[in-house]
DNA sequence: CGTCTATTTGAATGTACTCAAAAGCGGTGG
DNA sequence: CCACCGCTTTTGAGTACATTCAAATAGACG
């Protein structure tokens, strides 16, 4: 059984989006579990295909990938109140390229793909909520190109701290930096430089 | 009334993410209209409202925003089979940021937002197919965040080459530098440097 | 307390940018 | 059909932002 708490977030996440009757969003969240994981601990794999999608309820989720000089990239960080998988090997059911890690002791709810797509065809406003979800993280995501093309990595991590606050004292920097586009390195001065100038 | 060539176009690209029953196919496509175009016709504004989308079938056709420098950044190309719109304005109502602009004559079909809006309630295997078209739109943007941080501007060249066959040779190039995210003068020099080393 | 990881620092380097100017190209009108 | 005009592409020189590599320092965790 879920924690009342954790019911009503996702409950309130839902209800941003799409108005349910009370039999669809109870049966919505008899679908999920409820996981406590460690710090450190990897919920999917590269090369793995994700079965399942992630709702953050506390702690901090990232989502890397790796590239072809085995470097990594951090594609995804999730706090509060947002999903994280790999949506690529969970829509195509190939082998992702995106390691799922936790970077903090964490409380998530499990939504398994077999039953995320069942629902589509029992409550169809369901499915809409999950166009929704897509819509924003896909002009999020536009977003995020933009950023990346016209501003410089200083104003980058100003958006990064309006958009993830206090997170820099909870993790470590290195995945900031990469998250932002960045090396270590330089992110250490740009911090460095940016506190001398203010 | 549509050309039977168009009409076909469309229900193939609706037909390969979902299956439609005939009636609903048929609805689908009356809710589109036919639209050719100039070249450097604009067909959506920056800070006006986005009420349509356009399913390109001949031509090409980009999106680009400005950004406080005033530079141009090309966010979308569309050719034969895509959709294009300002998705962030279309979903949220609000004035967005792109410019849509045909860089050749084109031939598109326009879905009014508010009919495609209506059609969710109506039909909702069509709401099924921009889900799905949203979670592969979201997946190639990834994708493309994922290229700019770890492939050299030549890597991303050629993968814009494979994404678009022939379309160098069709457009101006300074937009395609700006989609791969480099600037025309730098373009132009390493499609140079390039060809002598091949 | 010791070990492992993360962060900082510095020097040298490189990739891509800016600015300016010349050359090329294409469309339009005379 | 040619000549012109405006836009695009090319070229070059100088520059900047961010990287790489190496090493020292700091911090976290068992």
């Amino acid at each position: 059984m879920i924690k009342p708490e954790y019911r009503e977030r996702l409950l309130a996440h839902i209800g941003r989006y799409v108005q349910l009757p009370a039999e669809e969003a109870e049966y919505f969240v008899s679908l999920v579990s409820h996981r406590s994981t460690t710090a450190r601990e990897i919920l999917l794999r590269q090369c793995d295909i994700a079965n399942e999608s992630y709702f953050v309820l506390e702690g901090c989720i990232r989502a890397y990938t790796l590239d072809n000089k085995a470097d990594e990239h951090v594609m995804h960080l999730a706090t509060n109140d947002w999903w994280i998988t790999d949506m690529y090997s969970l829509i195509t059911r190939k082998p992702g390229n995106y390691t799922i890690e936790c970077l903090e002791a964490s409380e998530v709810l499990v939504m398994p793909r077999e039953k995320q797509w069942d629902i589509y065809d029992k409550y169809p406003r369901m499915e809409r909520y999950f166009r929704v979800l897509m819509e924003n993280a896909y002009v999020s995501t536009l977003q995020r190109i933009h950023d990346n093309l016209s501003l410089s990595a200083e104003e980058r991590y100003l958006n990064f701290e309006r958009k993830f606050p206090g997170l820099v004292h909870r993790i470590p920097n290195k995945h900031i930096a990469s998250y932002i586009g960045v090396t270590p390195e330089f992110f250490s001065k740009m911090k460095k430089r940016m506190l001398k100038n203010s």
